[in-house]
DNA sequence: CACGGCACGGAAACCGGTGTCATTTGACGG
DNA sequence: CCGTCAAATGACACCGGTTTCCGTGCCGTG
C-alpha cells in the first residue's frame, strides 16, 4: 500500500495563510437565489433551464471567476477529465510527435493529458496499466504501437468502461476506435520507388516482432517488390529494434554479406540513421553504393546527409486525430463537427536513393 | 464556461453493466471491525495505530485489492496526486528528454505526470497556467526553460501554494527549488577546446533572447575565450531560435561574411544540425573549413556526420532530479534518502572540431 | 489511587459537485 | 376559474474519502 503521506499531522494548523478562497457551487447558488442543482444543470448544459436563469447564472459565474472543481465533479461522475496516453515505443521521436498532436487537440477541449510509458515485457504490465486507468478514472486513453495492438489490454479497458482510440498500422477494432496508418501501403510505395530505380537486391531491417508494424512494413515491401517481379529474399530480412544502435548492427551484418544488398529499407528513421553510420564505417557510399529508405519521415530525415528518402507518416496528426476521436465520444452527435480522420502514407524522396551501379 | 458535458441525460441508465464494484473505505472498516477513521489513519501512515491493527488492515486491503480513491482523497486534501511539467521549449528533443527523466522518478512514487506546453508570448499565458495548476490542484510542478525563468509565473505558484522545482541555467531561487545546469561553465569548456585548437574567429549562434540560457551560453563562451586572450566579436554573434531552420539561416549569414568565422558554437544541437546543412550548401567542409560545437549532446549529435562535438548536459537526469526534489518535499525528512542532485556540464569531443587551416 | 498518554471509536460535518425524485410554476384548454 | 401537463426547480442522499470533537478503555507510573 504505497501512499502519498502529507508529512503526518493529524490535527494541525495547515498554514495556508490568507488564500482567497475560490467560489463554490454553493456560493453561486446563494447569489443567484436558486438551488445547487440548478447550478449543476447550468454547468452541464442541461436543456431544462430557463434561458434567463441560465444567463443570469452565467453572469454570476463569470463575475466571480467560478470554475467547477474537476475533482469534485469527477468524484460524483466516477470519471476524471484526464486523457491518458499509453505507449511503449522505444523511439522518443515518435512518442513526442504523437504527444504533440494529442496536446493540440486536448488544449482546446478542457481536458488534460497524462502520459504513461510502460513495458509489455514486464510481469505486472497489465495490472499496472489497469491501476493507472482505474485510479485516475481516465476519461479515455490513446494507445500507440505496440500497446495499441494488445488485445488483453483493450479487454481491460472495455471492462473498466474506459473509452480508447488505438493508433495502429492495420485496423484492429471498430472504425470509431481506430486510427489506421496503412503501413503496408507506404512500404509498397517505397518498394515501387526502389524497383523503378533498378534495385533487385533489397534488404529489410525490421522493427521488433512484437510490433505489428514490423510485419506490415515487411509485407508491404515484399508485395510492392513482387508487383515488379522482384523477390524480397529471406537472407535480406533482418530483425532490428527500432533503435539507432540496432540499425548500426543490422546494417553492419548486411554489408558484410558476400552479396550485399544494393538498397536497405528500414522499419523507421532511427534505424536508417544507424545504417548511415555503418555504411560510413564500411566505406560504403550513400546513395552511390547503397540506397536507403526510412520510415516515419521524422524531422531527422531531412537533417541527415544525404537527406533520407523516407515513408511519410503524419505522426503528429495521428495523435491529434486520435485525441479528437476520443473527445468526440463525449460530444453529442449533433454538435460534433464532422472531420476527416484519414491517414495516408506517402513517400518523401530525397537524396539517399539512386540507381545501383 | 466551457465544460465537458456528458451527452446530457439527467436520469438515464448509464449502462455499465455488472462492474465488480471496488471496495471502499467503509468495506475495509467493516471487515476489519474498526472505524473508518482508523482506516484513514492507516492509509496516511499515522503513528497512532497499533502495529497489529495496521498489519491486519493492510492484509485486508491487500486481499480486496483496495486502493484509496485519489479523487476522493484529493477532494478532501484540496490537492491532487498529479505532478505537472510546464514547458515552452521549441526543441522537442529537449522536452522529451526532460520528460523521460521526470517519468523515471514519478513511476515509483505513486504520482502521475500531466504535461502542459504553453507560450509565454500568449496574452493569457499567466492566467492559463494558473487555471491549469489551480483546476488540477497539482501536487507540484517542474518548470523547464524558459518558463522556469518567469518570476511572475513563480509568484503565482507561490500564491497557489503549489510546490515547484525550476530547471535553469543559473540559480534563481532557493537551492531546494532549483536544478542548476551551469550552462556558462559548459560553454567555457567549449571555448577552451576551440582555443586550444587554434581558433580565433569564433562565432556564436544564440537561442532566443527570452531564454536565459542564450545569455549564459554566450557569456561562458566569451569568458572562456577571453581566458585565452581571444575576443568573441559582436559581428560573430547572431540570434537564432533554438530550431533547425534558424540554425540554417544564421549559419548562411555567417558563412557569407567577408571574413567568416573558422568555428561556430551554437546554442543547441538542433541549430548545429542547421549549420551542417548550410555548410554543405555553401561547399564548406566540416571540420576542415569550419569547426562546429553544439550544446545539449542530444542523441542526434552522434548521428550527424561528422559526429558533432557538443556540450554535454544530462537533460534526462535534470528531469529526474527535479521530480525527485518535488517528491522529497512530500516525504518526511527522516525517510528522505539523501541523494545528490548536482548537474555538471561536460564536453563530448567528436569529429566536428579540428584546427583551422 | 490519581494521572496521563496511547490506541482507538463514533457521529457528524465537510470537500464540491451529481443523481433521484418530488414539488412548484406557468401556459393552455374547457 | 379550475384542472392538466410539461417545464423548471428544489430537497436530500450520495460519491469516497478526511477532519473535528469529543469520548473511552487500557496500561504504566509515581
Amino acid at each position: 500500500m504505497t501512499s502519498r503521506r502529507p508529512d503526518y499531522e493529524e490535527e494541525a494548523d495547515r498554514g495556508g495563510g490568507a488564500l482567497r478562497k475560490r467560489a463554490t457551487i454553493n456560493d453561486i447558488a446563494r447569489l443567484a437565489g436558486v438551488s445547487k442543482k440548478t447550478i449543476s444543470r447550468v454547468i452541464n448544459d442541461s436543456p431544462f433551464v430557463k434561458v434567463e436563469t441560465r444567463d443570469k447564472i452565467h453572469a454570476i459565474m463569470k463575475e466571480l471567476g467560478y470554475r467547477p472543481d474537476p475533482q469534485a465533479r469527477g468524484l460524483a461522475f466516477r470519471r476524471s477529465f484526464l486523457i491518458g496516453m499509453i505507449y511503449d515505443n522505444p523511439n522518443p521521436q515518435y512518442v513526442v510527435n504523437v504527444q504533440q498532436g494529442i496536446l493540440e487537440a486536448v488544449r482546446e477541449s478542457g481536458f488534460e493529458l497524462v502520459v504513461h510509458p510502460c513495458n509489455r515485457a514486464d510481469a505486472g504490465f497489465l495490472d499496472q496499466v489497469r491501476t493507472f486507468v482505474e485510479q485516475l478514472k481516465l476519461f479515455g486513453v490513446v494507445l500507440t504501437p505496440s500497446v495499441s495492438e494488445d488485445d488483453d489490454l483493450v479487454a481491460i479497458l472495455r471492462e473498466l468502461d474506459c473509452p480508447y482510440v488505438r493508433v495502429a498500422s492495420v485496423s484492429l477494432d471498430e472504425a470509431e476506435r481506430m486510427i489506421v496508418t496503412h503501413d503496408a501501403d507506404g512500404a509498397a510505395e517505397a518498394a515501387r520507388h526502389l524497383a523503378a530505380l533498378g534495385h533487385t537486391r533489397v534488404a529489410f531491417i525490421s522493427g521488433p516482432p512484437s510490433f505489428r508494424s514490423s510485419h506490415e512494413r515487411r509485407r508491404g515491401l515484399a508485395e510492392g517488390l513482387a508487383e515488379q517481379g522482384i523477390t524480397l529474399e529471406d537472407r535480406y530480412i533482418i530483425e532490428g529494434a527500432y533503435t539507432f544502435d540496432s540499425g548500426v548492427a543490422c546494417a553492419r551484418a548486411l554489408l558484410a554479406m558476400d552479396e550485399p544488398p544494393t538498397a536497405i529499407f528500414t522499419g523507421n528513421d532511427e534505424m536508417a540513421a544507424g545504417v548511415y553510420t555503418a555504411a560510413r564505417d564500411a566505406g560504403v557510399s550513400i546513395p552511390d553504393d547503397l540506397s536507403v529508405v526510412g520510415f516515419d519521415d521524422s524531422p531527422m530525415a531531412a537533417r541527415l546527409w544525404p537527406p533520407l528518402t523516407s515513408v511519410k507518416l503524419p505522426i503528429r496528426n495521428m495523435g491529434r486525430f486520435a485525441a479528437e476521436k476520443l473527445i468526440d465520444m463525449a460530444t453529442p452527435e449533433s454538435e460534433r463537427r464532422t472531420r476527416s480522420h484519414q491517414v495516408e502514407p506517402g513517400l518523401a524522396v530525397r537524396g539517399s536513393t539512386a540507381s545501383p551501379r
